[in-house]
DNA sequence: ACGACTTTGTGCAAACGTTCACAAGGGCGT
DNA sequence: ACGCCCTTGTGAACGTTTGCACAAAGTCGT
């Protein structure tokens, strides 16, 4: 039953939220294998991935039957599967547009180059930058974009330039032919169809923590006494009924006004 | 009759996913803004944002009535109302522990400070760094977190330390009492309950890019011709049907096996 | 003052995702 | 060889999210 089933359900269709969940498993899964772990149950896989074990058996399962009943999976054949799956068996050659730290974060990312990845070449505009290598990585000129993606054959674009600089710049990695990019500006990126764009954007995720904070404080001391696990906090976690009302960081003029000069409330 | 219906539906039921929307919103908005624009409809809004225009209205729905039929919504009315919802009225201290590349870049990041949110101090281990200053901010060392928290008040944390070292500074910030984690290490932080964690991960968003990348040379030339928006493409992408198999990167036998000697079919 | 026009806000149904709960199936001890 | 025990794989129930389509409600021109 198990047979490579090209048909069956890979056919094309696993659900955009199983596939980001996969790198998750495979993490894991390497977390494991480095230990020796021969096999694993999805019960401990799961609690591993910080998921729910009925969840990862329905995600693995979109992939094919790989574990075996009354045991559990082969860490090492999972592994494979898994990878197989997500395009990491073959090498990602990967072009970083923007030497700043974001780009130099991305090219020193251990977990980076692992497995899957490869960074191409890095781009910059800053005449300073360009011609010193990063990471190992020799820094381009932003003219040899075209060429870098055509001489690597590189189909992945990491963006970490200025907002303003960012539409720009994935016109031009579109057109010379990269089809899947990854923004960290803060701006939508508008492509063509059958281009992808992911976007990793650090103050939305701010943002949503202080959503849940506020709700958190604004309940006002709902009592968290439940869970005995509050004995892992220490003291000064307990004065916090957060009385303080932050004014204190002073000093700084920073704060309020900085360049940008947009608001308006 | 838009006045702050505490009770109406932000009760508390405002869904995830209109959340994760709203820093979405706010930006386009706030760009609207910088344009002096004074009234927006959900059709334009949700072009700039990205998104479809039913779905913004319902998201927008979720705060109150706070547009106008016939007319749209008011900018920065709905820029005071939607910052509010997110708790952005207030400014949110926050540590960022590790002064890699990675908290650098989250220190100097332009739009991070932008509103509601404002360095409160760095930690770092390396001597060599400790004492100096980051984008205007001193960093400190480890043994100071607890220290810093509670003096600013801070509730929320940022976490760009190696794997290893992550779950450890996560609990100290814990038991210092951050509620709010945004992390970047690829690991699965595990935290008390009424903690709040984020996670930020790279490698994830380029194994997902690598799924649908994979996916569509996997499909061989589908001859999406289709949509004239292919004229916004330059020359070079046309010789995208992507003949290469990547292999110019060669030396690899590449697509059959590869070095993980995992396999097992 | 009124009607035509525009755009919001929302009921509803379909699509998608999660979780439960259990039958199917495989290993292991006797 | 057999039956017990364990864990997978999945059908079905449930919850959440999306998108349509339209009534409600406002503006603007005449």
């Amino acid at each position: 039953m198990s047979r490579r089933t090209r048909s069956d359900k890979s056919v094309q269709g696993i659900p955009e939220a199983t596939i980001a969940r996969l790198p998750l498993y495979l993490r894991a899964l390497y977390a494991l294998a480095d230990r020796d772990t021969v096999s694993v149950s999805s019960e401990e896989l799961a609690a591993a991935a910080g998921v729910n074990s009925a969840k990862l058996r329905k995600d693995l399962s979109h992939l094919g039957s790989y574990g075996t009943r009354g045991v559990g999976y082969d860490v090492d054949y999972l592994i494979y599967q898994v990878s197989r799956e997500l395009g990491l068996t073959q090498d990602w050659p990967v072009i970083i547009i923007g030497a700043g730290n974001l780009g130099r974060a991305l090219a020193n990312y251990g977990g980076f180059a692992t497995r899957g990845f490869r960074v191409a070449a890095m781009i910059d505009s800053d005449p300073q930058v360009i011609g010193t290598a990063i990471a190992g990585h020799r820094v381009f000129g932003a003219d040899e974009i075209e060429r870098v993606v055509a001489r690597y054959g590189v189909m992945i674009g990491a963006i970490t330039v200025p907002a303003v600089a960012a539409q720009g710049i994935c016109d031009r990695l579109v057109a010379a032919g990269v089809t899947s990019i990854l923004n960290f500006a803060p701006v939508v990126l508008t492509v063509p169809e059958g281009v992808d764009v992911r976007k990793v954007d650090l103050s939305i995720e701010l943002q949503i923590l202080a959503f849940h904070a506020q709700r958190r404080s604004a309940v006002k001391a709902p009592v968290q006494h439940e869970n005995g696990s509050v004995k892992s906090l220490g003291p000064a976690a307990i004065i916090n009924g957060l009385p303080l009302e932050l004014g204190s960081l002073a000093s700084e003029g920073a704060s309020a006004d900085n360049s940008g000069g947009t608001v308006r409330p």
